[in-house]
RNA sequence: GCUGGUGUAGCUCAGUUGGCAGAGCAGCUGAUUUGUAAUCAGCAGGUCGGGGGUUCGAGUCCCUCCACCAGCUCCA
């Protein structure tokens, strides 16, 4: 007999090598019937595993991360199995549940359609009614490797090759007619999977490497119950309809052109006010914080990048005028402003009691990015980024980076964003040389002090290798969009490698030279892709302090007009952006267009407002909020923009 | 760059086996002086993404380029 301890501290007995299976249905039936997967001794395994002796049990269900995963990995299986009955020829890659569901991988000479995934999804619903049982069993790796090449599944072979290499075991799951290498767990069997879909067939390579064959990969997700599925599937709809590049464009905040280009948006007035407010926030904050303004040239010679190493590792993503070949002299248009500003600090000689400098730049940059990369605000070829450079003594190093994360989190909250974002601290890839500046041990010491910085302000962050820039490693501030997708809003990054590149000094207290270090930092990020965010975060209606028109005055008539104008020069002298909507159309009609364009106040102005002095006011997000002073809701109006309230 | 999808009026979309390019909204003109999300009538609006081809005839079929969308790779 064996102790099992369950997840609340009770012990039953149960002889030796009972299922994991059999212990929760003994627990309760219900807790079998939802049980996913399960955890023993801490390890998560399936619900078949035999338990040999004396352990803790812990029941994972769709409820728990791991149980989730089992499930809707089992769903990525049926996916296989019923693609492989409709195509026999598809070689299997790899098939991972993913954050909100799963996909798998197939080599397959014909792309799938959308009306293929249907058949694929009717071809799985019949395996999920046929409630195959999971079962796992193992084999020798060469054993499994004769096993995949009689199957023809090269994929697999690699794979095998892999694991065996690491000493790890090799084995595979089987569901009635179809078998796969897998580690599981999985969960009993094909009948749980009830509520999927199939939400896409896209392309992606062979381990996510470009240079290897493009498969065809299925996205799907699954849940528990219908309800569940259909719930997740009207939020993705919802979110969609945030989408910037939707309704970005439908607001008037900024437009493409095909003569114009990819890549290269054109801010409307809209979209421009509000990029203005921003950057004048922005800048002023920085110069309290005692910053120093640059604006330094869109390009250089071909000299500057080589010098910096942009040339070397970055020469891919410039836009490049000129021919090497031909020309004397070749320009590239800037794809960052560090070499610029550091040739400024360069121009004279520095003493230590200089230091820290910070010199920042709203500053318009270039990356050619490649041609499918190119995503409405969020990824552009030209763009404007809030950049400074901080240069520092080593001591100062720690200091400087929190007094740029102070402020970070300043704007952030002025942006009403907090709450949205995540740490990634992005480190290099030491086996990719191309990429990353190869100086092994100065990326070791300068990613240990960026991580004993970031420990001791006690930063919540995610480690990811092969992410730094190629000087330096990264703090990224990310934040997904609303398709789920990721993108870096922010960054700083530490770098003592540049100063050397472009032999930065000054003079310490001991008489020598010195190399300062050097933070490379972002405050509010680019202003495309932040505006980007907040059009998604505020699905269009922007914050009153950033509202490209905060007020809008409807009079019910003309001859309320009078009224209306001294009202709106009240606000206006103020500074307060007001129009006023003197159309003669129904006061419903110009409320709805008000409303559709998203604007933070209506004043609506008649008979009654007119003899007591009054404004009716009308909030876009809580509708009619009754009569007002004038004079008070002029009041309340700048208060609201002062304190930079969001609603 | 790669895989797939899309491209018809300012916007949302219809357009049958290849046979006279349409609707709603927006716009303009006129009427309506209006009380918290759409007043009525009329008018105008198109090189069907660009180019090439097949055909008596192409929005529709073929080729090619461009742009947009999702994903991959890459990245702020």
């Amino acid at each position: 007999m064996i102790k099992v301890t369950l997840k609340d501290g009770q012990v039953i007995e149960f002889e030796k090598g009972v299922s994991a299976a059999e212990v929760t249905k003994q627990i309760s039936m219900g807790l079998y019937r939802r049980a996913c997967a399960c955890k023993v001794d801490g390890r998560v395994t399936d619900l078949s595993s035999p338990l040999k002796d004396d352990c803790t049990l812990e029941i994972l269900t769709f409820e728990d991360d791991e149980g989730k995963d089992a499930f809707r990995h089992t769903a990525s299986h049926v996916l296989a199995n019923a693609v492989k009955r409709l195509y026999p020829d598809a070689k299997l890659a790899i098939g991972p549940a993913i954050e909100n569901g799963f996909y798998y991988d197939f080599d397959v000479t014909t792309p799938f359609t959308p009306e293929m995934l249907e058949e694929i999804e009717a071809e799985m619903r019949k395996i999920v009614k046929a409630a195959l049982p999971l079962e796992r069993f193992e084999l020798e790796a060469d054993e499994a490797i004769e096993l995949m090449r009689s199957e023809g599944e090269d994929y697999k072979i690699e794979l095998i090759e892999e694991h065996a290499a690491k000493g790890e075991k090799i084995s595979f799951f089987r569901q009635g007619d179809f078998f796969d290498l897998c580690a599981g767990p999985h969960v009993p069997d094909t009948g749980r999977i009830k509520a999927f879909k199939l939400t896409s067939a896209t392309g992606a390579y062979w381990r996510g490497d470009s240079s290897k064959k493009m498969l065809q990969r299925i996205y799907g997700t699954a849940f528990e119950k219908k309800a569940d599925l259909n719930e997740y599937l009207e939020a993705v709809e919802e979110a969609k309809k945030r989408d910037h590049n939707i309704i970005g464009r439908q607001l008037g905040y900024f437009m493409t052109s095909d003569l114009i280009g990819q890549g290269l948006p054109l801010l409307m007035p809209k979209g421009t006010k509000v990029l203005q407010l921003l950057q004048r926030f922005v800048e002023d904050e920085e110069e309290k914080r005692g910053y120093l303004l640059t604006k330094t040239p869109l390009m250089a010679k071909s000299d500057l990048f080589k010098l910096s190493g942009h040339w070397d590792h970055y020469k891919e993503g410039m836009f490049i005028l000129g021919d090497e070949e031909k020309d004397d002299e070749v320009f590239a248009l800037r794809p960052m402003t560090c070499p610029f500003q550091f040739t400024i600090y360069n121009s004279e000689l520095r003493s230590y009691r200089d230091l820290p400098i910070r010199y920042n730049e709203t500053s318009t940059l270039f990356r050619n990015e490649s041609s499918g990369e190119m995503h409405g605000l969020i990824r552009v070829r030209q763009f404007t980024i809030s950049e400074a450079h901080l240069i520092c003594t080593p001591d100062q190093i720690a200091q400087e980076f929190k007094g740029v994360l102070e402020l970070i989190d300043y704007i952030l909250g002025a942006l009403g964003l907090k709450e949205d974002i995540s740490y990634r601290f992005s480190k290099h890839d030491p086996n990719d040389k191309a990429k990353f500046i190869d100086d092994p041990e100065l990326w070791q010491t300068t990613e240990a002090i960026l991580k004993e910085i970031l420990d001791d302000i006690g930063l919540e962050y995610e480690e990811v290798e092969g992410e730094a820039a190629f000087y330096g490693p990264k703090l990224d501030i990310q934040m997904k969009n609303v398709h789920g997708k990721e993108d870096t809003l922010i960054t700083v990054q530490v770098d003592r490698h540049l100063a050397e590149r472009l032999d930065m000094s000054y003079i310490d207290a001991d008489g020598a030279k010195k190399r300062p270090f050097i933070i490379h930092r972002t405050s509010i990020g680019c202003y495309e892709r932040t505006l980007a965010i907040l059009i998604e975060k505020y699905a269009g209606a922007m914050p009153m302090w950033l509202a490209p028109e905060q007020v809008r005055i409807l009079p019910i008539s003309e001859k309320h007009h009078q009224h209306c104008l001294a009202i709106k020069d009240m606000l206006s002298n103020a500074g307060i952006r007001v129009h006023m909507d003197d159309r003669r159309e129904k006061i419903g009609y110009k409320i709805r267009e008000a409303q559709l364009e998203k604007l933070p106040y209506m004043l609506i102005v008649g008979d009654k407002e007119v003899e007591q002095g009054t404004v009716s006011v009308r909030k876009r997000n809580e509708g009619d909020l009754g009569d007002m002073r004038a004079e008070d809701f002029f009041t309340l109006a700048l208060r609201q923009i002062a304190e930079k309230t969001i609603f």
